[in-house]
DNA sequence: GCTTGACTTAGAGTTCACTCTAATTAATAT
DNA sequence: ATATTAATTAGAGTGAACTCTAAGTCAAGC
């Protein structure tokens, strides 16, 4: 069991942010006696996917939608999570291949520069 | 010369970006007689690698610095504006790791339902 | 007993990059 | 002549994802 401090640190999002990710109910975090947000080790887990799914441009939405429907009932959503997941695989295959285009541009503009 | 309207479909950039672009001084573009902007093929070359910075994530500042220093002062600013490219290429490079590695995390839950 | 530091909350503010609106002008088509 | 269409401007509004503020609670250390 970590506290938010120890979660931030260990994950590399902000208190602010894991506090707003609960405001938006992206994720649900039980409290101790104090009042003070007790995260196990699945939570820790799904905060790196999540992390995951973020940086490649999943929408919070959406990334909301795929921890209710896991949360919910597992085996009844498999298919639209997947069907999620391997859209946004798709997606990221193609941001990949528009960034590899990009940085060949870029490139060759480094080198015409460095030809002068 | 193009006008407006060519040069957003040619470019795939919206009008309103485009005179966007002009607000933040980020390039200028000479007007005809009516008021109506006149885009060179320069420009267009412009604005695509304009748009390959933009979707590599370069912030719009950084990409006015560059315009300008290549603007003003060609062969004197080459050293510089040689740092930023190579700088932004490096961030290109690590944010295409990042992303494969997601990726990659990504692919492996997808696995893992596949063989629920 | 009082300060320090970590936690809590609701809600306001920030940043980035657009995106849109409203009012206007001017050429073209019917 | 009038309606449509394309352009112009200044400036306001949007959406996403944070990020921060202010006010408060609570346990521990000096």
């Amino acid at each position: 069991m970590f506290n938010i401090t120890e979660v931030s640190n260990k994950v590399g999002l902000s208190k602010h942010t894991l506090r707003y990710y609960e405001k938006i109910e992206l994720l649900i975090i039980p409290k101790d006696a104090k009042g003070h947000r007790t995260y196990k080790d699945t939570d820790l887990s799904a905060l790196i996917f999540i992390k995951c799914l973020t940086k490649t441009g999943m929408p919070l939405d959406q990334i909301k939608e795929l921890s209710k429907l896991a949360l919910k009932n597992p085996e009844k959503n498999t298919e639209r999570i997947l069907s999620i997941l391997e859209l946004h695989r798709t997606k990221i295959l193609s941001d990949l291949s528009e960034s590899k285009q990009s940085l060949k541009m870029i490139e060759s503009k480094i080198e015409l520069a460095n030809s002068l």
